[in-house]
RNA sequence: GCCCGGGUGGUGGAAUUGGUAGACACAAGGGACUUAAAAUCCCUCGAAGGAAACUUCGUGCCGGUUCGAGUCCGGCCCCGGGCACCA
């Protein structure tokens, strides 16, 4: 028998069993044809140099959940990496003249340092920065396989400018139009990048996201908003007295008879035209295209227009239709122009009220009578003033449309997609280099040239080192003089594929192996909600590339996605700038990584945002406390193991008990990820322990059943508090480790009571309640309830109308 | 502006498929233990009325469906997040 060693020491304790995880290598994992593989991955982190709260609920969830699928008997992978390449690391180069390399490793150290304190079961092995040359020159060999491939060109895109610094900014370097640094207005400046084709993957990126059961809902809706599917036709309009043509897009080529006007952006070719001989339009287009807005920006902003002079022939009608150049249309979606229909689109609607344009109702609506409406009328319905097409509903107009614009050669069907070609390229030092030579016409392939960074280019906080290497820049290749790609990647590219070489994280002669395919894909995915879209999307889209190579299997890379909520105190996101942080650091000296990790898990439930308190905290560890008394109670009655008949009620009862929230804390662990419940559940079991069952006094049955119950709440809590339920585990069972100890077997039979309560109610309110059999006759069970005392004085003098039986749960008396 | 979430006691939250609203905690108040404090243990704890039994009301607001609605439907208000005016 162990020394007993109160009070709790959580300090102590939890040094003592990371040191036994560390000495007998017990998260390190290697492929198991026998086992059922389990790759548990959360979002790896950006190595800002510290963990904040949104690291502790991330990671504790993550590690709860592949602490408990290895009770389960799987083979459990979870790893963790550094996403190591960003901006943060040039600006603290700057302010605190360092190198970003030596600011990022410092970061890591101290953060794997802080991991480790809160007792994560990583493979700590299987660890890499995207930083280092052995990661990222597996994605510069990619990118070249794209390019092989014809998936990457090069074409000119809008940066912003910081013309005083003479620098590209990063959208978050832009405040109020203006740099961060110099405070100069941002311009927009026209550079050739490189875009990687994701709309060749288009429909197939849309269609697998219905097959994503394992995702949330919202994610998927907003991936699919972000591919932006939309079926429509093309309409060509004649440009009077000109040859050019204006195309649109339309979703509702239904609405054709109705378009009192075009609108085309400040960028489109013909406003481009027309602002070369109207200095007041040139003035227009120029403030639309001076800086980049974002969309919700766009939105927001008073519609705004400029009457061209010129007028657009309906393919139609041949009616005149005037041509406006409008704020609200978008340069990069379709052709940069619409047909506008204000009675059936709110944004035309408005734009035609402004500018007293008309209004043209051509679908069936409560409100025809254009003088008195006051918004349009989106909704579907039978065409109305469209001439051959009037009676027609949607689906037989658009095909009415459609027949007829085919003949007269100025229309056609059309998908559209509002998804755009991925802009890879970052002018910046601190990321993956482009491994792409140029003679100036055409690009070659870096292949046989070293792509890695420079080592001995010193960091002067201005775009690529490369720039300043003419030594390094240009090469001759086959007697060609060549320059070398100063751009780097996008730090997107590095964390689209870093989930697959955990997998292959030591081989030096390829990307990924045969491992890849036993692990991938991952089996559950744990990260911020904020990631919905871009991270996401682009490691399905690259998934896909890598699927097209034969380097993995499948088509998804995530197979079940968890998105967790903020961490927010005082109702406000918790973040530096706000000055309302918990350093996670100072509560984990103080109460010990289990109780902050018991209390991010019983604070919310993992998808809703979490409230901090300090109060919650104190509470979390005075529920470890309680825990351990009960144990230390438990073991000094001494603990006999036998295999005891259980006869008296109160040991049924809590037996019974013991396998119920057995039963229940699974489900919450394994299907509803509610691990909040699941913890209260455990505090229930934990406060029905009778007192009397722990004293030395007890009957051997009573200190079976005890036991029993003691073991349970261990193993329960295993996932969430793994330092303490092993410290108590040893106790128990001295030297066994509780890590691969199953989930208990649960026993059926008792999770059935042999009595069930059910509630009477009259007209559908709580009257009285009664306890019968559990498969006791519903005749029987109704002439219960209406013979029930209290429920008898509601009846007198009243008709019972009705009797509705819900079996073991509910009697509702209609009178 | 659009899209997606959310709104339940003093607080965090529970109610899993339309079936007993408030589990489990936190805070507060009262009590026990103690010379005292801390820790611990016990009791009370949605609102109003009532001595009590109990009654009425109550899940953002208004209406609907249903024997029965926190849960479903329609309309609205507020809060949070995201964004792409997507024609």
């Amino acid at each position: 028998m162990p020394e007993r060693d109160l009070p709790y020491e959580p300090g102590d304790i939890e040094e003592q069993v990371q040191l036994y995880w560390k000495e007998n290598d017990s998260f390190s994992v290697t492929e198991d044809p026998d086992k059922e593989k389990y790759f548990c991955l959360s979002m790896f982190p950006y190595p800002s140099g510290s963990i904040h709260m949104g690291h502790v609920r991330n990671y504790s969830i993550g590690d709860a959940i592949s602490r408990f699928h290895r009770m389960l008997g799987k083979n459990v992978l979870q790893p963790m990496g550094w996403d190591a390449f960003g901006l943060p690391a040039e600006n603290a180069a700057i302010n605190n003249k360092v190198q970003p390399s030596d600011w990022t490793l410092e970061n890591i150290a101290s953060m794997k340092k802080q991991l480790t304190r809160l007792g994560f079961a990583y493979d700590w092995k299987r660890e890499f920065a995207t930083s280092e040359s052995d990661y990222y020159k597996w994605e510069q060999w990619f990118f070249l396989q794209i390019l092989e491939k014809g998936l990457a060109y090069q074409e000119e895109a809008e940066v912003n400018w910081d013309p005083v610094d003479q620098t590209v900014l990063a959208n978050e370097q832009v405040i109020d139009g203006k740099g961060w640094r110099s405070g100069a207005e941002v311009e927009k400046k026209r550079l050739k990048q490189w875009f990687l084709k994701i709309t060749d993957y288009a429909e197939e990126l849309l269609e697998g996201t219905d097959k994503l059961d394992g995702w949330p809902e919202q994610v998927k809706i907003q991936q699919k908003n972000w591919i932006g599917k939309s079926e429509g036709m093309n309409f060509s309009f004649a440009v009077k007295d000109e040859e050019s043509k204006i195309e649109v897009f339309t979703t509702r080529p239904d609405t054709i008879m109705g378009v009192s006007f075009i609108a085309i952006s400040a960028s489109h070719f013909l406003s481009l035209e027309i602002a070369e001989n109207n200095k007041e339009i040139f003035n227009f287009i120029t403030k639309q295209n001076k800086i980049k807005q974002s969309e919700a920006e766009f939105a927001k902003q008073e519609k705004e227009g400029f009457f061209t002079g010129k007028y657009a022939i309906h393919p139609f009608t041949k009616k005149e239709i005037p041509i406006w150049i409008a704020n609200f249309v978008l340069s990069d979606y379709g052709s940069g122009a619409l047909m506008a229909v204000p009675a059936h689109d709110q944004r035309d609607f408005e734009f035609a009220t402004k500018y007293k344009l008309p209004i043209l109702p051509v679908i069936q609506s409560d409100e025809t009578d254009s003088d008195t409406l006051d918004q349009a009328t989106v909704e579907k319905n039978i065409l109305i003033n469209s001439d051959e097409f009037d009676g027609l509903d949607f689906d037989q107009a658009f095909q009415a449309i459609e027949k007829k614009a085919e003949e007269m050669s100025c229309g056609h069907k059309e998908t559209n997609f509002r998804l755009r070609d991925w802009g890879v390229s970052r002018q910046r030092y601190w990321g993956a280099p482009i491994p792409v030579l140029s003679d100036g016409k055409n690009n070659f392939s870096a292949k046989d040239l070293p792509v890695v960074l420079p080592s001995k280019v010193e960091f002067k906080g201005v775009s690529s080192p490369l720039n300043e290497m003419p030594e390094f820049l240009n090469v001759e290749q086959d007697g060609m003089k060549l320059v070398r790609e100063t751009d780097t990647f996008d730090t997107f590219f590095e964390s689209s594929w870093y989930y697959a070489r955990f997998a292959s994280y030591d081989n030096d002669e390829f990307m990924l192996d045969d491992r890849a395919k036993y692990w991938l894909p991952v089996d559950q995915y744990i990260g911020g909600i904020e990631h919905a879209v871009l991270h996401l999307l682009y490691s399905r889209f690259f998934f896909r590339c890598m699927r097209d190579m034969g380097l993995v299997e499948g088509d998804e890379p995530f197979l079940n996605l968890l998105c967790q909520g903020m961490v927010l105190k005082d109702g406000a996101k918790m973040s530096k700038s706000k000055g309302n942080t918990v350093d996670p650091q100072g509560l984990i000296e103080k109460y010990g990584a289990d109780t902050v990790r018991l209390f991010v898990m019983f604070a919310a439930p993992p998808e809703q945002s979490l409230e901090w308190s300090d109060q919650g905290v104190q509470g979390a560890h005075r529920f470890i406390n309680r825990i351990w008394r009960l144990v230390n109670k438990h073991i000094q009655a001494g603990i006999k193991k036998e295999s005891i008949e259980v006869t008296s009620e109160a040991c049924k009862a809590l037996k019974s008990k013991i396998h119920k929230t057995l039963v229940k804390v699974k489900d919450d662990y394994l299907r509803r990820h509610s691990f909040n419940t699941a913890i209260a559940a455990i505090m229930e079991l934990s406060n029905d322990i009778p007192g009397d069952f722990l004293d030395s006094k007890a009957n051997p049955e009573m200190r079976e059943v005890a036991n029993e119950a003691i073991e349970s709440i261990l193993l329960m809590l295993n996932p969430i508090t793994p330092h303490l339920s092993q410290h108590l585990w040893w106790q128990l069972y001295p030297s066994e480790s509780i890590l691969d100890k199953p989930w208990p077997t649960i026993d059926e039979k008792l999770l059935v009571d042999d009595k069930v309560k059910i509630a009477i109610q009259i007209n559908g309110k709580l009257r009285s309640e009664i306890e019968v059999e559990k498969d006791r006759e519903e005749e029987s069970v109704k002439s219960l309830a209406v013979t029930d005392k209290k429920i008898e004085k509601y009846l007198e003098g009243n008709e019972i109308k009705k009797i509705i039986y819900v079996p073991g749960k509910i009697i509702n008396i209609v009178i």
